[in-house]
DNA sequence: TATAGTGACGAAAGCGCTTACGAAAGCGCT
DNA sequence: AGCGCTTTCGTAAGCGCTTTCGTCACTATA
């Protein structure tokens, strides 16, 4: 674990013939020194091949600039978007990013935060959706707090209750929009299937739906299950299997989506023709699978770079919340209902 | 960018009534303190809520055990797969994960790895096709060495050049087993997409393809695109404009696969009717596209978590190169060929 | 000409930790 | 009791950098 070599920041101010002080400041671009002679320095350093010691740095300086991103699980495509929004939006202005995923276990969110903020990190991003109940997001909201009276930068995607910048999407609205395309359509029998029930993000789109459907006099039946493909399989199976006879169904997300189509496929059931079903995100591949998924467009990628908008911002004055808006993709998963 | 509070180790090592030198080896598991006397540390440090400070910790002692890990691109299921993999393992092992990537551009990966290595990581992992030619991959070749001598570990995914730890996938194998399950249903005229062709992994699978193709008198045309589903798509219609008649295509990836059968679907043609479809990877959607996608499996998280495995081993002797096997799945994009 | 004010620079004090190195203490042995 | 050995712990020297603080021209004001 030795450098053996290595330059060092004194080594470029004496072939520059300048103090170390001097040298410092010329690199990290601060005031003090004569343009000229910074720039000679400059020289100097890339010429001696100059990797600056980011630990040295972080020891002297505090805080050091580079972002944390903390996900739920880089493996699913919702979360790998948005990782890779933030990735290059925070390659543009230089940042490095550091990603930590939860494992789908919000309780590891604060472990990967800690661990984060231990290794002095200047900024952390959280994507993932946060609990229903406030009393929750306490915890996490305490070490976020402590973290930013250090001075750390912190902006969460999809979760309301931190006092933090933010950025949304309009789930809400979402929902509304799927809501209002399948009573549209005709449907009055309608299925959900949920993911975990105490999450923001399920929530917010099952309350945008049931405010049409409740409105509309449809008859919605909803299950919770895990936020993935298989949950997905086994909430269909839950709901067929409960004898409740649906013209339509809505997964909360469009890797659930993928699990009601293939449930749906086993069962010998056509889409659309024997039932509808539309999701939401619009993960890269719901426009391959067969039949291609009516889904509502989330822009995750753009929101993970907003998030690192928000963190460059020079100043962090009062928490910012930016909400994003959602799209309607109609495709070829919803129809009239049979009859 | 301040840290008013934050206990620090001489902290620890007052309420504990130890020297800081004590502390220090307590907390790090080092040699030389008694088991009870460290355990009294611990639980000491665990009360004040000790935080170590990563950034001092690599300053004093060299490199600090985190890995780094450049990815083409995450936005790519199969490089997501493989990231995924590795958070895995290395969560488990307690390492923190710092991912760049390199934006399908291989220059940046040198970029990249000497970024990382001026954040003195302990281990990099490059996760990406390499060039064919030996001279093209030099530069990165000699960073890694460089990097090796002060103590860094090293592992690569996919490529074969470089005299470090490598985990590959048997391309070439995966090739044979593709063109043996064409050949076997009766295809004779086949198209082939390929990627980039300097790459290691498209040298490979051709060759693989190419070596059973030529001994059963295949009639076979390759066209190059860029590796994604839009190459894909380009690589289909170039192919079948120049009218080549083809009765099996196979792409080189499954990302370029998705291209082809969309391709295909646009010009009318169906599969596996018309014309069949292989990739190569299984990435996770290619099973619920229409129609399933034969392919030959590469076990990408796997190969992630090997990588971790080889950096994590003890010794750093000889680099060593584990070899991953492949999988075909037959699904319903292939068929015996038409008339 | 004397005095305060300004900008550019150098000297040196740490940031929190690891790790030689040395001191002290316990052990078995002669 | 005295010897050398091992084990346990403390002292102190940095790791490479940022940053206060002070010094030293030099210019502006009276």
């Amino acid at each position: 674990m030795k450098q053996p070599d290595a330059t060092r920041l004194v080594d470029v101010a004496a072939a520059a013939g300048v103090s170390l002080a001097t040298a410092s400041r010329a690199m990290t671009g601060g005031t003090g020194v004569s343009d000229e002679l910074a720039e000679h320095v400059r020289a100097i350093a890339e010429r001696l091949g100059y990797v600056p010691n980011l630990h040295a740095r972080g020891l002297a300086g505090g805080l050091v600039s580079s972002i944390g991103l903390v996900v739920h699980e880089i493996g699913d495509p919702y979360f790998a978007e948005i990782a890779s929004g933030v990735l290059h939006r925070a390659s543009l202005a230089g940042q490095s990013v550091q990603i930590t995923h939860a494992d789908r276990d919000p309780r590891s969110e604060l472990t990967q935060v800690n661990a984060l903020m231990m290794q002095r990190v200047g900024s952390i991003i959280i994507a993932g959706s946060g609990y229903t109940d406030p009393a929750l997001e306490a915890p996490l909201g305490d070490a976020l707090a402590q973290y930013r009276t250090r001075g750390g930068r912190v902006a969460v995607i999809g979760r309301h209750h931190l006092d933090v910048d933010a950025v949304l999407p309009d789930n809400h609205a979402a929902g509304v929009s799927v809501a209002t395309h399948l009573t549209g359509l005709g449907h009055r029998r309608i299925g959900v299937i949920a993911g975990p029930l105490g999450l923001n993000t399920v929530s917010d789109r099952l309350d945008g739906l049931r405010s049409v459907f409740d409105s509309t006099g449809v008859h919605v039946t909803v299950v919770s299950h895990s936020f993935t493909r298989e949950g997905g399989i086994d909430g269909t199976n839950a709901l067929l299997d409960r004898g409740s006879p649906v013209t339509a169904m809505v997964a909360l997300n469009d890797a659930m989506a993928l699990g009601v189509l293939r449930a749906l496929r086993q069962r010998g059931m056509r889409v659309p023709e024997d039932v509808s079903v539309a999701g939401f995100d619009d993960i890269a591949v719901v426009s391959d699978v067969a039949p291609a998924l009516t889904t509502a467009r989330i822009p995750m990628a753009e929101m993970g770079a907003q998030a690192v908008a928000l963190i460059l911002r020079a100043e962090a004055d009062e928490p910012r919340r930016i909400s994003m808006g959602h799209e309607l993709i109609v495709r070829a998963s919803t129809a009239a209902p049979p009859d």
